[in-house]
RNA sequence: GGUCCCAUCGUCUAUCGGUUAGGACACAUGGUUUUCAUCCAUGAAAGAGGGGUUCGAUUCCCCUUGGGACCGCCA
């Protein structure tokens, strides 16, 4: 049986990360199933839609490495076939023209509110052979809904999904300017893209039974759903724009890096066992329905970053460090070439504490700033005794041939026994004049990691 | 308000009628260490409430409560 899905945002926005679960379920899907995955753009909002969002979404997608079959499918190109479509269903009988104004529908609207019930279109124009057709009014196509019985939907989520068709009422699929709406373009174009799986955020079901009936009313084979529960901000509600953290570039800028929120993202909604960690070939293998749960999860930062942190770990140094390089150049001042090479030196240290890439690049301040600053506390601890202890280091280090852990280990020693202090005592005064705080990276690290040039300057600055 | 949906630690979740209700994050404590971290160990922490069904319910059914989604000539 063939697989074909797809992500359909609409680029009225960026892309938030919802909308990025979304496509990472029906890429995953389509690659355990050997099955393709489009990406089409709904812009028939000719007023919301943006080509700046079209191509956030294209470039957010691309850095988690969601990639989709061919081009970018899009939307407002195929509105001719849309509205042969609707002027189809005209012809079968299943849609027609509905002459009311905008005033009508919304008096009707306040009515119902006053009196407290729901408002439905009251089908006015259904079969209204005897009305008279106002002259002055562009009619809205409107599609003959069912007006009795259920419809049922099996839900590869959900489950059975049971709605009266009552409560579905005759919806607009032509404009007054006779544009397409989205259940009729998304219903046209599934269908041309021969879309076999639906796979949706669940704020989409109402939708599914709507386009279902075109499905009908066309006679084309309906596809089968899948509609995800949201993900909800901290408060409980659905995610959106204006939700901090909500878009991919908000966790990039931090330096959250793509195999990291993949994983937080597939974990968030679905489990396999307890299984946390999942590389890509794993995902894919394991990654079905079945495990995707029925009710919306929250957003937790804290998982987000100590996964991130896992990850950091996991990755090789060359990685990292050409993730670093990336992050850097989009989010920080440029780094000296020369420093670079330390840089990659160091990865293999600095990645044991950081959480993010930003932690990552604050932790290599030491070695990245021509000159450190030693903040005013830390300066205090520096007293005649520190600065004893770090001349006779200078005296001792010059004389290493060749630098290595080894040769600085015994240095370090007869320096603590011969001032009777213990390593801290040592090892404070040396990683602040060389780090500029009491707080970084091992002290071994630290002047391993800098040219020998470099760490005697630092230290004969502050003596 | 109407329609539909959901409900296990603070969070993400496991359990597919019988478990001391498991794991992960976060949190707390202790240990290792070279500061901060890492790492290791330990701890605290959950079946919303009420009815059924059953020998037995977190699990199945109903009600209540709580939460959510939808209710556009937006997508």
């Amino acid at each position: 049986m063939s697989f074909n899905c797809r992500f359909a945002p609409s680029p009225t926005g960026p892309l938030h990360i919802g909308g990025v679960r979304t496509a990472l379920f029906n890429w995953l899907l389509a690659k355990k199933n050997k099955g393709k995955y489009f990406l089409r753009i709904e812009d028939t909002d000719k007023e919301r839609s943006k080509e700046e969002f079209k191509k956030q979404i294209i470039s957010s997608l691309a850095w988690l490495g969601i990639e989709h079959e061919g081009e970018e499918y899009i939307q407002s190109k195929n509105i001719s076939k849309h509205v042969t479509v609707a002027e189809d269903l005209i012809k079968k009988g299943f849609a027609y023209a509905c002459y009311c104004s905008e005033e009508e529908i919304n008096e009707q609207k306040e009515k119902c509110k006053k009196q407290g019930i729901p408002y439905v279109y009251n089908r006015k124009w259904r079969d209204a052979k005897d009305l008279q057709i106002p002259k002055d009014i562009q009619p809205v196509i409107r599609f003959k809904s069912k007006i009795s019985g259920n419809t049922i939907i099996k839900d590869l989520v959900q489950g059975e999904r049971n709605i009266s068709n009552s409560t579905i009422e005759d919806f607009v699929i032509l404009r007054k300017d006779k544009s397409p709406t989205y259940q009729l373009s998304a219903t046209v174009d599934d269908h041309e893209m021969k879309i076999t799986h639906v796979i949706r955020g669940d704020d989409h079901m109402i939708n599914s039974f709507k386009q279902k009936q075109i499905y009908d009313a066309m006679g084309w084979e309906v596809p089968k759903f899948a509609h995800i529960p949201l993900i909800h901000s901290e408060k409980g509600k659905k995610l959106s724009k204006r939700d901090n953290a909500s878009t991919i570039n908000d966790y990039i800028k931090i330096g959250i890096i793509p195999e990291a929120l993949r994983n937080y993202l597939l974990r968030l909604g679905w489990s396999y066992k307890d299984k946390e960690i999942f590389n890509l070939k794993e995902s894919i293998d394991l990654f079905d329905f079945q495990g995707i749960g029925k009710s919306p999860s929250k957003l937790d930062m804290s998982r987000i970053l100590s996964i991130n942190e896992t990850y950091l770990k996991m990755t090789e140094d060359k990685t990292l460090f050409n993730f670093l390089k990336e992050y850097v150049s989009n989010f920080k001042e440029p780094i000296d070439k020369a420093k670079e090479t330390i840089l990659m030196k160091s990865m293999k240290f600095l990645k044991n504490k950081a959480k993010t890439l930003e932690d990552i690049w604050e932790n290599a301040q030491y070695i990245i700033k021509e000159k450190i600053v030693i903040n005013s506390e830390d300066i205090k601890l520096i007293d005649d005794l520190s600065k004893k202890i770090i001349r006779d280091f200078v005296t001792e280090y010059e004389k290493i041939s060749s630098l290595t852990r080894e040769a600085l280990e015994p240095v370090i020693k007869s320096l603590i026994e011969k001032h009777k202090t213990n390593f801290k005592g040592v090892g404070q005064p040396l990683r602040i004049a060389l780090v500029g705080s009491k707080f970084g990276p091992g002290l071994y690290d630290v002047i391993l990691s800098l040219d020998k040039e470099e760490v005697l300057k630092r230290l004969k600055l502050i003596i």
